[in-house]
RNA sequence: GGAGUCGGCCGAGCAGUCGCUAUCGCGUUUACUCGAAUUAUCCAUUAGUGGACAUUCGGGGGCGCGGUGGAGGAAAGUCCGGGCUCCACAGGGCAGAGUGCCAGGUAACGCCUGGGAGGCGCGAGCCUACGGAAAGUGCCGCAGAAAAUAUACCGCCUAAGCAGUUCGCUGCCGGUAAGGGUGAAAUGGUGCGGUAAGAGCGCACCGCGCGGCUGGCAACAGGCGUGGCAGGGUAAACCCCACUCGGAGCAAGACCAAAUAGGAACCUAUUGGCGCGGCCCGCGUUGGGUUCGGGUAGGUCGCUCGAGGUGCAUGGCGACAUGUAUCCCAGAUGAAUGACUGUUCUCGACAGAACCCGGCUUACAGGCCGGCUCCUUUU
């Protein structure tokens, strides 16, 4: 079994790399609360990087626990996936959402980005 | 036991597994990097050395394993006050902003402590922007006669003066503000005297003003004398008085610094390249190297040991201060402080550090401890 550590090397951590993600974005998934974007990369494994707007998530306590839950699954995820940079997106009302109910719905939105990117 | 009031404290616990971050220790990595030493070999040499490679040692970085630490009482709102940093600054004034009973505490405050005054509560206690209205200006809805120069709606009176008279009184001229009514507020209140009726008109007490005295550092309190009484409210209206205040903020600020473009100095080429041209001459244009300064991406520092916590002692009613012992308690930066499983209970609220402190304000499931007050019951 794979090791699942995160550490920086899988995350993504200057404004260009976000850029490029936004600018190239090759596959997408969407949900009524949230929206991932990805395109591939060379580095031979998944990449992650958050966009929680003060804007749409009031509360930083919210913030916090979404950028938790969404580090988590992908954690636990990231071996199904190609070099793909991704970037997840929190939409307006994801603080109202139940975080055992967050957390399976990512949990296939995870799946389904790997079925896509394969 | 019930009701209340004041102050302090806590903010789910335990075990296992998987993660993030900082730090410490050990190991590892020389095709990650820097420095030192060594001698063998090779290269260059202006014969002083310089460079390459190898070995050893040390520092930093990466990786692995193990240990340890890892959000709050409000981390929040950003409403005050300071530290720190950069900029500005001879001194003084104006403007602007803030504060506003007195004394103390403090680095400082609009905070805290103690005291005074006024108000609320049976009480413990609580609340108060609490300087000046006799410097000037403005405003005071509705109601009411009248809201500030005072005035007279309903009333009360008819002593004096005039007129009439049926000799009872009536009218005029007047007096008055006690009573009624309006209002948040109407020229001080109660009582007695006084009077035609009344009125500080006179007196007593209270209130108010002024001047000594006593107590207190003071705010103020007490008491004495004195004046018949000045004069509505509003200063979170302008204003006056007293005191305080330079500006911007860690994206402050300091340092290192790739690539690219441009700049400066020196060296070098001018027998070079490109354009005009068939070619030469000629003319125009241009290069290469080294160093330097500015500086972007990026990185490092600032960055957590501090007006610090805890215990004890001393001084003080207290806020707090002093001394001493002891402890080290997040430091991230696309931004960590978490997830899952099991288990226990009272079934878990408000909510997430971003340079650091002192306050205030606001949010908050539930729980614990102590002081005091009132009511009730029992012995």
């Amino acid at each position: 079994m794979p090791r699942e550590a995160f550490d920086k090397s899988k995350r993504l951590l200057t404004q260009q790399v976000f850029q490029k993600v936004f600018d190239k974005a090759s596959y997408r998934v969407a949900d009524r609360h949230f929206l991932i974007l990805a395109c591939p990369n060379l580095s031979g494994h998944a990449r992650l990087g958050l966009v929680i707007g003060k804007k749409n998530i009031r509360l930083s306590v919210h913030r916090n626990r979404i950028k938790r839950v969404a580090r988590e699954t992908f954690r636990h995820h990231q071996h199904s996936f190609a070099g793909i940079d991704i970037i997840f997106l929190a939409r307006r009302g994801l603080d109202k959402v139940p975080k055992s109910a967050f957390s399976s719905t990512l949990s296939q939105a995870w799946v389904q980005l790997a079925l896509n990117t394969k």
